[in-house]
DNA sequence: TCAATAATTAGAATTATTCTAAAAATAGCT
DNA sequence: AGCTATTTTTAGAATAATTCTAATTATTGA
């Protein structure tokens, strides 16, 4: 029962008024509640199908300024798996990504608090890491 | 003076005739003495542009073909930064890659031997892990 | 030697993303 | 409110990395 959006969950655009420095437009507060409410990672075409269901009118192009506007502002995270299109996360905390080769479902792998990138990597003398990005690819065992 | 190819280091395709149970074809061999001879990250193009030196009639299908064959026996892997072009990468020891935002330069960042993954993540139950990918960014403070 | 199979090749196709240029919306004045 | 500058949205064209196609060439192994 964890991050399943149901009926009465669902977010309406009105509801993130704002993000920081940006103006925001009805476009642009609707691509953020789409990633809001279904708190997954969808593509931009997906995006864009949602936020249809709302706005009929927008235009793909209009999501994919969104979404670049939403990242460079830091409300959403681009998450990359090798050469597949770019995904948009809302967890903005420091987490990981696995993507499950079974049911192709991608889940949010949170850094243990505490813990220091130093203790796992070597890091090069004098490296300020501006970006971290952890992928995993595998399967869950359920047994 | 680390990693810095002369002349006199370099490497010919003959130097490399056999990966496990892969076929070394003339090209496959070219394409793999790229790589291990340049130690970089050079992307399908470049690896084109530097296979061509010693066999000018080698194709970019041919190359793309070549290091898909690579990846798949283990021998070279694949590195993906943001959305950017594929690279290749010759060292198969576990490491990650940090990008340096002022020079490009792509460096190898190993993992720290017997630090364990599970130390910094919280991963699922059951999870069985494949494939990780460990991609900073930043820069390089040198003073 | 001779089929069967695999690899290479040039060029076409694909596809996610970016670009262009015109229309619409908005903000900051007066 | 009107006016103007700036920003945003939009449809459609362009781009570029990669994959596909189908023909040719190379290799295997009976
Ligand atoms: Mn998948
Ligand atoms: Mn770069
Ligand atoms: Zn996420
Ligand atoms: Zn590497």
């Amino acid at each position: 029962m964890k991050n399943n959006i149901t009926e009465s969950s669902k977010c309406n655009a009105e509801d993130f008024p704002s993000v920081d420095g940006l103006r925001m437009t009805r476009q642009r507060s609707e691509v953020y509640s789409v990633l809001m409410s279904y708190r997954d990672h969808p593509t931009a075409g997906e995006v864009f199908e949602r936020a249809k269901e709302n706005m009929p009118t927008i235009s793909l192009a209009t999501v994919y300024n969104c979404l670049e506007a939403l990242v460079q502002h830091g409300a959403v995270r681009q998450v990359n798996f090798e050469r597949e299109s770019s995904r948009y996360c809302p967890n903005l905390t420091e987490h990981g990504h696995f993507h499950d080769e079974e049911s192709g479902k991608i889940i949010d792998v949170p850094l243990k608090k505490g813990a220091k990138l130093s203790d796992l990597l070597d890091l090069p003398e004098g490296a300020e890491i501006d970006n971290l990005e952890i992928t995993l690819r595998g399967k869950i065992s359920n047994n």
